[in-house]
DNA sequence: GTTCGATCGTGCGGAATTCGCAGGTATCAG
DNA sequence: CTGATACCTGCGAATTCCGCACGATCGAAC
């Protein structure tokens, strides 16, 4: 997976681009709308975060300034940010549980007001015998029980709640953008 | 934000350092054991995946050295990864959701089973009404009808499934491990 | 007390990367 | 045609990354 320009950049050397295409391969409806080479890009900095620009510019087809302001741009419009994730479990959150909720009422303002809690990592407003899930992650039983009963419950507008405590992840990505 | 470095490096220079204590401010259990110290860096680096180790090191009191190696040894050892992560309608995912599993017979080969699946993008295994929630996303309802009638369902041990379609996502935060 | 061995930090050059900026080309609107 | 915009390239200069030798501390063994 390390290597095969995306762009074929292999006989036209100089600033003669190969004309760009409105909108072929990218099949999405948002703002930003990225091409193949922006995706190349993403996909690269979702194995190595850190990985240099020019070696990106190698995998991709591009300067390494092209890719530098690129990724500055994707930064700054918000389609993609480079961070360190961490497993919960080894920076001491010892339990987590994902919650269903009912509302009754407005549903965005409850989801606003679970949203500004820290513990709520995660907050999605869905179609289905939940109105809202929220993922919690917590330090100890203690703190989930206290999080969901007291702080949650609490909360106008959440008629019920559900609970689902993690006992094993299995999977977690972030190798959205490609495939 | 951008101050007050954590470990109390200002009077002791060169390598006098203060006597480590053994296990104070963490109160995990598991391998790797964290120190406040490395708390700090993580939490430099979920700020920007990219700042520099001198950076982190003014910040948190250390060398540019010491931070790279104590980066690399956390790299190492699965506690963070540096990647980009990626708001996935802007990358052409239109439909998510999230899916409850009812199994029968063991659990986690059926999870190991799930996880196989590029379309789902988190696993894991819970206490409840369901035995496992999975995460999933699709391009358009398309695939996702097909990813969880003809897949999912497909797998052996799948007893039932309980989809929530994503509506709109509230919140979704990296900033484990400090708070 | 002393001696290993392991762990962790520091400082220092040399190599590599990042950064800013000055062109160059293509597209598009007027 | 002219100007404005968007995007890429090339190139020094500043910064950062990297490997390595060395010093200190700690625990365990003797």
């Amino acid at each position: 997976m390390h290597s095969e320009p995306v762009a074929s950049r292999s006989a036209d050397q100089k600033g003669s681009r190969e004309h760009r295409e409105p909108s072929r391969e990218s099949r999405n409806g948002s703002s930003p709308q990225l091409d193949a080479v922006s995706l190349a890009i993403i996909e690269q900095l979702q194995e190595d975060g850190r990985r240099p620009y020019a070696a990106i510019g190698k995998a991709v087809g591009l300067s390494e300034a092209a890719v530098r302001q690129r990724v500055q741009k994707l930064l700054d419009q918000g389609v993609m940010q480079i961070v360190a994730v961490t497993d919960p479990l080894t920076v001491g959150f010892r339990r987590q549980a994902m919650v269903g909720v009912n509302v009754e009422g407005d549903v965005e303002s409850v989801a606003d007001a679970l949203s500004a809690m820290s513990e709520c990592e995660y907050v999605v407003m869905t179609a289905g015998s939940f109105d809202l899930m929220v993922e919690i992650v917590c330090e100890d039983d203690d703190h989930l029980l206290d999080v969901i009963n007291k702080r949650i419950r609490a909360v106008p507008g959440v008629r019920s709640t559900e609970s689902f405590v993690y006992l094993k992840l299995k999977k977690q990505t972030y190798m959205w953008g490609t495939r």
